[in-house]
DNA sequence: GTTAGCCTCCTCCCTTGGTAGGAGGCGCCG
DNA sequence: CGGCGCCTCCTACCAAGGGAGGAGGCTAAC
């Protein structure tokens, strides 16, 4: 059914998990990753991975910057943080470099699944207590969802109508009528909506599902 | 501006036509060939051209046969035909081998000129008489776009096809383990072959028509 | 043997793309 | 009214893309 990568640098805690999954999500394929060089390596040659479940606590990776790593590599791979850790400042800063969720390691089974299932319906999975502080910084679920493009302001789709078109930042500001940092401004919000990290990438999804586009 | 080749045996007729491109399309450079051996070699050295003047008159090409060589060794390049002779039959014939137009020897220097523009900005000339008696064949500018793909070396339709998936040169040096520079002397290839001047649009032609990729 | 094409890699240089951060104007809504 | 989101534009800075030119190695063809 879906194609997980676990990445946890302690073998216990990694078996235990594709365990769960194995039961919860039956059908669903697991890959393992003891370390971020592995999981990178992994995610290089599955580009049919639907999560993946990172750890914050890999030896070649400090704290977050594993996660920002995994992100600049594949954008198109949602990551859920699994961590011991439960700050609210580190959990708020995950969401920002683009987590899709934050499981502390002492959530019970059941709850797991919960959250596994609950990201893979394309829904963002926060602990309890952070939940209940009220909306995080800025996307709690909608945005996500099938419809990234939707969440474009009309601006925003005006310029990557052109980008689709093959055009420069320079044409398009000549084709609008604005200035080019204009159209650098709109270019690197639409790929911070659309989760991606080269205009390219926006420019395939973006022709991928074009239905709210031109 | 542009870079041409004017292939005829005659070197009064050469001249005559670098002068009247010299002229009409300032700043534009222009190579000679007295043959076909030679317009062949021109072509192999400069993967730069934007277009081929061939001569059907030419000592070691017997008719169209010269059009067909040029055509096969580098598909890429627009050839439009420059010759004395009119026939219907040999015009038609010449466009389904590919040629990009057909310029009697009898233009005047003006409608030359105008033919030239017309050609250099993807349109097909033909002599008046011909276009006045309704379509052409089948195939008017199919065959030119259809071909750039197979022109590619093996490594170079590689490298488009990962160009296509999104990633960057440094992300296919990884893959294909080579260094980034020679990621980057594939893509310009491709560039130029193509005849495109971004990636993005590279990409977008490629994944048009991907028959060939993957 | 020599030649030609391809792949590989390099350096130098410039353009384009993208981020960060700030700023002013405008319109909408509580 | 004040606040908020959006559009606009800017500076400054860094990364990535792309061109020009050269060079070595390799194989297939002559």
């Amino acid at each position: 059914m879906y194609r997980l990568l676990v990445a946890d640098d302690h073998p216990l805690f990694r078996e235990a998990m594709v365990a769960v999954i194995a039961r919860g999500l039956s059908g669903s394929e697991t890959l393992e990753a003891a370390s971020l060089a592995a999981a990178l390596e992994v995610v290089a040659q599955h580009d049919d991975l639907d999560l993946a479940l990172l750890d914050l606590g890999l030896p070649d990776a400090e704290g977050l910057s594993g996660l920002a790593q995994l992100r600049q590599a594949v954008p198109w791979l949602p990551v859920v943080i699994v961590s011991a850790e439960q700050h609210k400042h580190t959990i708020l800063e995950a969401l920002n470099l683009g987590a899709v969720g934050y499981i502390p390691k002492s959530t019970p089974r059941d709850t797991l699944l919960v959250a596994l299932q609950q990201i893979l319906a394309g829904q963002v999975y926060l602990p309890p207590d952070i939940m209940r502080t009220g909306s995080p910084p800025a996307s709690p679920t909608a945005p996500l969802k099938h419809h990234p493009l939707t969440s474009l302001t009309d601006k925003q789709r005006e310029v990557l109508a052109h980008m689709v078109k093959g055009e420069s930042n320079k044409m398009i500001a000549y084709r609008l009528d604005i200035a080019e940092t204009t159209v650098k401004t709109h270019v690197s919000a639409i790929l911070r909506k659309l989760r991606v990290s080269s205009r390219v990438q926006a420019i395939l999804l973006a022709s991928e599902r074009d239905d709210g586009i031109r």
